[in-house]
DNA sequence: TACCCCAGCGCG
DNA sequence: AAAGCGCGCTGGGGTA
């Protein structure tokens, strides 16, 4: 059973696209809750779903038109669609940009929920992926993409819905205790002005760290031979102001990305309330807008903190992207090599010596390193899992050459912007930039279907939990178990003290129904390690 | 004034 | 200024 909703309006379906019903709604969050469970069919998840959370109405299961026709739009297995040959219209404008900063005392209806401009019709739009799913070489695959893609959609609102719980109190006490009291409008923190006046005196004359200019010439005045300013180059030169200017540097971060002005601007009633954008990077990743909620620092982990009565199980699924990798190639060697520790095993294997290097090894052959200590592990590798390491050169290659690669479920690459493709052989110069720029592009392929396939699998695995967590008690979302943090392969649970080792089996079932269904039967294993912590920071 | 780009660094 | 992928955010510094 399906319902599409439009301004006003819900369409009801059978599970052959039959319409049934047709019938006005005044009252949304009323209907929604009646009509539970169908499959919401809508345009937007985030123009939906905020108001129905405020209203105390979660729903089971949905599509989002709009990151579904994403998909449906590039993938090769849809490459013969109707969907596919249309020309673009309103259902291929990108994800609405980010929320900017609100004042403190947000309301509590999302306001800048997106609108869009010209109101499409989502029945016509949803039969077309209907359409393009049923005739693909694959519907079951493509399917579960884009079942999985609107489970995210859910997720994604209700852990804004949530909020991370974070207390102001304790993240002004890690400022104060690094960086010293909260200083006046415009001025540095004590130990901040403590370390640049340190700077000056080891320098000899006046300049501005904050400055990277400033500081470049300021460097090169006092004979050090630097061309950046960046902490890679500088942590290699024996000087005395070194120490105390990467010091400078990390807390000057700390202050400007995670201080009292990004508490001020995001922290609104002890919950940290980033946007989530499913879909918003190429390879089925998430990106988030607002507050850098995919980069918080370690250094403030220790402020975000369960509720009373509360708990987190903080969960990591372990070497996630080298057991896809695995799976994906149906390398049995390499799979069994990650029955338990991966690097481990690869090391057991005897293609290399140590832990160490079995990781940097596994991360050249995922980013296309051709150098270093990386770049010459690999060929060691390849001898040990000739299937695996075959796999992600064929996509490099297949990228060199223009082409499209796709991921385990069906997102595809997007094409390149191909004018190093048609590069005249004329001129020499502009021969070698189009042969640089096609190894990029291979990089970036080679990259994409094992970062995008490891995305599938995080998203069937958030989907799978969400799902458990739901049943584990009764009572609004933020009464139960719920998620409230995702980091790619990383989830976050806020529950009852009482529920956390059951969450933690859950996180753990989860894992594995999400590895059988990519990988059928493949006796590939995603070991996820799970942490009950009251603080971030005490998990890892 | 408003905007855009860059360097640098945080996360996976 | 990275060798080797994908992001977002900030302040500085420039241009219109």
């Amino acid at each position: 059973m399906y319902v599409v909703l439009s301004p006003g309006r819900a369409r009801s379906f059978d599970a052959d696209g039959a319409l049934t019903a047709d019938e006005p709604v005044s009252d949304l969050a009323a209907l929604v809750r009646d009509r539970e469970p169908v499959r919401w069919v809508w345009d937007d998840t985030r123009r939906w779903y905020p108001q129905l959370l405020a209203a105390g109405v979660r729903v089971e299961r949905c599509v989002d038109l709009r990151l579904c026709h994403a998909i449906l739009r590039n993938s090769t297995l849809t490459a013969g669609s109707r969907l596919a040959a249309a020309a673009a219209g309103v259902w291929d404008a990108p994800a609405e940009l980010p929320a900017p900063p609100r004042p403190r005392g947000e309301a509590l209806f999302d306001l800048d929920a997106p609108e869009p401009a010209v109101e499409a019709d989502p029945v016509a739009e949803w039969m077309l992926q209907r359409e393009a799913v049923a005739a693909s070489n694959d519907p079951a695959r493509i399917g579960l993409l884009l079942a999985a893609e609107s489970a995210g959609a859910l997720i994604a609102v209700e852990m804004k819905h949530a909020g991370l719980p974070l207390d102001p109190a304790t993240h002004e006490g890690l400022l104060e205790q690094l960086l010293g009291p909260r200083p006046r409008l415009g001025e540095r923190p004590a130990k901040l002005e403590s370390l640049k006046q340190r700077l000056v005196g080891i320098l000899g004359f006046e300049f501005n760290p904050d400055s990277a200019v400033e500081l470049l010439k300021a460097l090169r005045k006092a004979g050090l031979q630097v061309t950046s300013t960046s902490k890679w180059e500088i942590a290699e030169i024996d000087h005395p102001v070194i120490e105390p200017l990467l010091e400078y540097k990390k807390l000057s971060r700390l202050m400007t990305a995670n201080g009292w002005n990004w508490l001020d601007t995001w922290v609104v009633d002890g919950r940290f309330r980033p946007e989530y954008v499913p879909g918003g990077v190429v390879t089925g990743r998430w990106a988030a807008a607002g507050g850098g909620a995919l980069q918080l620092p370690k250094q403030i982990r220790g402020a975000v903190i369960a509720d009373p009565g509360w708990t987190f199980v903080v969960a990591d699924a372990a070497q996630l992207e080298p057991r896809v990798l695995a799976a994906m190639a149906g390398d049995r060697a390499m799979v069994s090599a990650g029955s338990g520790d991966m690097y481990e095993g690869i090391v057991a294997s005897g293609a290399v010596a140590t832990r160490a290097e079995a990781k940097v090894a596994m991360l050249g052959a995922m980013y296309g390193a051709t150098t270093g200590d990386s770049g010459r592990l690999v060929p060691r590798l390849a001898r040990a899992f000739p299937r695996a390491i075959a796999m992600v050169e064929d996509a490099a290659r297949a990228g060199e050459r223009g082409e499209i690669v796709t991921t385990r479920l069906g997102r595809s690459s997007p094409p390149p912007a191909a004018d190093w493709r048609r590069e005249s052989s004329i001129d020499a110069a502009a021969e070698s930039r189009a042969r640089r720029e096609s190894r990029s592009w291979g990089r970036f392929t080679r990259n994409f279907i094992v970062q995008g396939s490891a995305a599938e699998w995080a998203l069937c695995w958030m989907a799978g939990l969400r799902g458990a967590l739901w049943t584990m008690q009764d009572g609004a979302i933020t009464e139960r178990p719920h998620l409230v943090f995702f980091l790619h392969d990383e989830v976050i649970v806020h529950t009852p003290i009482a529920l956390a080792e059951r969450v933690a089996a859950s996180i753990r079932q989860a894992a594995d129904d999400a590895g059988r269904l990519l990988f059928g039967d493949l006796p590939v294993t995603f070991p996820v390690t799970t942490a009950v912590v009251r603080s971030y920071a005490e998990a890892k």
